[in-house]
DNA sequence: TCGTATT
């Protein structure tokens, strides 16, 4: 019965929407009329992905904001499978696709939801195919084929939106080109009829008529360029050097752990020891860089490191045999990421969850603000560190509640940037203290308050 | 360079 209450105007039924297919349908009466209780959407219809929604806006709640633009064919706020929290986005698909157009143009970028940082997001979900699917990538033309040409093999398929001839610096082409057509099924029929269908002139090998590349997959090429070219590289002298800078940052860290520990406790060799899995390989490399690395204290950042014991560093650089108390089984250490902070630190530093010591590994990390002045951003991140590292990173200075690196979504690369919180302010003001500065390789880390909510914004 | 979320 929660699905389309009979009869009558108000829709009020808080029904455990699945998604809440908008079969508003004006009136009332659900399915018995052959009426259109499900309204049509255009075969060509465009999924939308709305991005930048407010965790506390539902469908009801968005609904209206996007039917100016048209009838809405269904509307999805995006939940967590598990926890059924709310993503902050939602697909959208208007029964027009003239509707979707209207809406991505008019609220793109263009409007800000309450409370939110950044402008909504309004545009065709990355699973609507390849976004791209009209638009062709032409090879194996002949080099003096111009877009005249182009246009005049392709005009028979539809309507060319656009067509390009790639051209050198010198303009002569390099014997490919862009056609974009008003529809995917233009694309698809010139493709069908085109490809390999036959030889250019002055060409190597007959006509290629493709998809272009999607955003991702030119990004994923590009990547895959580097990874060959670093490969290349790769005997030369050079990594040693990154290695070396890398490896000062390590023992940086460990410095600025100690210190903001103020102690000699083993939880800040505990934490090192956890980052040190991930160096470990560098670390017997760069052995011979690091009496250096150790004398020179980390400018600006924490501050200088009175007692860094000596056997740090060159634990550190035993992976195996780390020091912190003399066991022999203690490699132990390694293994479990999170758990050495609770049972290791000064209780200053182990504020709430000493109870369940073992537990943090495992939650979802849904991604969370901490209270006013418990969030970090943290700037300057080294490319490798992803979450774990951002949580080991900033584990000794209070309970993380939550730790983001934000990552490209194309590259799967991250952007160097992210998000520590912590469950308390004292313990984001250590962190800042310690790590604000912080050298890593050629830079430093920015680490800061997160910029309230409301700043930026008139009112 | 300020919470990124794509069923």
């Amino acid at each position: 019965m929660a699905a389309a209450p009979g009869g009558s105007a108000p829709p009020a039924g808080p029904g455990p929407r699945l998604g809440f297919s908008t079969a508003d349908s004006g009136v009332g009466m659900s399915g018995l009329n052959p009426g259109p209780a499900v309204p049509m959407k255009d075969h060509d219809a465009i999924k939308l992905f709305v991005g930048q929604i407010p965790r506390g806006l539902d469908e009801q709640d968005l609904k209206p904001l996007f039917e100016e633009f048209g009838r809405i064919y269904e509307l999805t706020v995006l939940k967590d499978r598990l926890t059924g929290l709310h993503k902050g986005c939602a697909f959208l698909t208007y029964c027009a696709r003239d509707s979707a157009l209207k809406a991505q143009s008019a609220l793109h970028e263009q409007k800000t939801l309450p409370g939110m940082n950044r402008p909504i997001q309004v545009k065709p979900a990355a699973s609507e195919g390849r976004g791209e699917d009209r638009k062709l990538f032409v090879g194996m033309l002949g080099k003096q084929q111009g877009e005249e040409d182009v246009r005049r093999l392709f005009q028979p398929f539809g309507h060319i939106e656009e067509c390009t001839v790639l051209r050198s610096p010198d303009g002569t082409s390099k014997g490919c080109a862009f056609v974009k057509f008003g529809s995917q099924g233009e694309a698809q029929a010139a493709i069908q009829s085109l490809h390999g269908s036959r030889t250019m002139a002055g060409a190597s090998s007959s006509l290629v008529v493709k998809l272009a590349d999607t955003d991702r997959e030119r990004a994923l090429r590009r990547m895959q360029q580097m990874a060959g070219q670093l490969g290349a590289f790769h005997p030369a002298p050079l990594p040693l050097g990154a290695c070396g800078a890398y490896t000062t940052a390590i023992l940086q860290h460990q410095a600025a752990l100690l210190a903001a520990a103020q102690g000699p406790g083993l939880g800040p060799v505990a934490a090192v020891a956890a980052q040190m899995q991930h160096v470990a390989a560098f670390s017997l490399v760069a052995a011979p860089l690091l009496p250096a690395a150790a004398s020179s204290p980390p400018g600006g950042g924490p501050g200088s490191l009175p007692g860094l014991p000596a056997p740090i560093g060159v634990n550190g650089f035993g992976p195996l045999t780390p020091q912190t108390n003399g066991q022999p089984g203690s490699d132990t250490l390694y293994n479990n990421g999170l758990s050495p902070y609770p049972a290791a630190y000064p209780s200053a530093y182990a504020p709430v969850s000493t109870a369940f010591p073992q537990q943090s590994s495992a939650l979802p990390q849904q991604q969370r603000e901490g209270p006013e002045g418990c969030n970090l951003f943290i700037y300057h991140l080294p490319q490798e560190f992803g979450d774990a590292e951002l949580i080991q990173t900033f584990l000794p200075f209070g309970a993380v509640v939550s730790a983001k690196v934000f990552v490209d979504r194309a590259t799967n690369q991250s952007k160097c940037f992210g998000f520590v919180s912590f469950d308390n302010p004292t313990s984001a003001q250590t962190a800042i203290q310690a790590m604000n500065g912080f050298q890593i390789g050629m830079k430093r880390l920015k680490v800061q308050l997160k910029r309230p909510k409301d700043a930026n914004r008139p009112y």
